[in-house]
DNA sequence: TCAAAACGTTAACAAAAGATAAGGAATTAA
DNA sequence: TTAATTCCTTATCTTTTGTTAACGTTTTGA
């Protein structure tokens, strides 16, 4: 994937939160940088600050956390999707986890002291302000369901559903990621497998 | 209470995450109501679309979904907080989940149409979408923080981490609440409380 | 004030999940 | 290609949690 179309995918992105004309769009493209990310490679790492938000335009990256020198898998990010430590970014402290790349990936990256001055640009200020506010109400929507689910939910019925509402994307993932994401071990969800096949056989 | 601090509340926690001059201050507060909320008055009911976003400035709330015809706790909110079911705020669809006072409260409030129009006020318009911004990021970073301790932690660390970061709230609240808020039945949080006890003793 | 309801704890049993280890299949890397 | 690693499943055993019910206490509401 080439640069101009790694950045109109960005556009594209954008625009589905807020509509931007030409000359807006120009604009913002100067503070945009297209990054390729290796698999395996790192786009955050514990203990440093995150310094960038991106968009994955081609690929794929997974958040996990490190506990008693064991990785945790909380969460994925694939194409058309933000990635970025959040609250690391946001509050400019030492990141808790780390993403890394699930394969060969470009990421379309809007740095802090970018996103500052693009904030400041006249022409576009009020329209990051915006397209930050909502894409904060996104993710804010998507983590309320998520806690939602850890509490109402008991872990078959969230990998049942799961199954329902996650794509393809569920199949190229290592299970033992999943079972993570879903809180509970991989030993565990290899049985709620077994389960739900004998159920539906 | 009177209305007055009441508004002056508000405006002091406005102005934690933007700035307001009077003018501004002056304007902002014509878009607000302040309304009591009785004990065990409902602020959002499942099935109907929460029509707006309030602060308490006195008393608590609680947030739960029925399921199986039972109550599950999920979330609390107390002095100095905001109250809403955020994704029918935002999305206009119909809440999933209830929020009845704990206490005799009282709620700043900002109805949808209300924030709209003082979204669309020239001298308000930008500091209110920073004003959503900022409040969106930062209940991002709650749940984020949330959705993390689900994932990493077991049930009796979440509880002890809770009895470490909660206030004195935490001893006016029944206890089946916070079970249903860490995930877990009552009578599991009640033995880890004697598990935790004989640690300590 | 008094009866009813709600609350927290405990017990007993069942169900589920965690821990550990082993084995085979699939993937990866030299 | 081959050796090493990763991955998923399965089994066994332990621990934890869920379920239901009982009991005494506290709170609530008529």
């Amino acid at each position: 994937m080439d640069t101009l179309s790694a950045l109109n995918k960005f556009r594209k992105y954008f625009e589905s939160f807020v509509p931007l004309n030409d000359e807006e769009w120009q604009a913002l493209s100067q503070y945009l940088m297209v990054d390729p990310l290796k698999k395996k490679k790192f786009y955050v790492e514990a203990g440093k600050v995150c310094d960038q938000i991106g968009l994955v335009v081609k690929g794929s990256a997974r958040y996990y956390h490190v506990k008693d020198g064991e990785e945790i898998t909380g969460y994925f990010s694939f194409e058309d999707e933000m990635l970025s430590s959040y609250k690391s970014f946001l509050t400019r402290t030492p990141a808790v986890n780390y993403i890394q790349a699930l394969e060969d990936s470009i990421i379309v990256n809007l740095s802090h002291k970018n996103l500052q001055q693009a904030c400041m640009n006249e022409l576009l200020g009020f329209k990051m302000e915006r397209f930050g506010r909502l894409i904060a109400e996104h993710y804010l929507i998507c983590y309320e369901e998520r806690v939602t689910s850890f509490i109402t939910q008991s872990p078959e019925e969230r990998y049942s559903q799961l199954l329902e509402t996650g794509g393809e994307a569920l199949y190229r993932i290592p299970q033992h990621y999943i079972a993570n994401f879903l809180g509970i071990t991989p030993v565990s969800l290899s049985r709620i497998r077994r389960r739900i096949m004998k159920i539906s056989a």
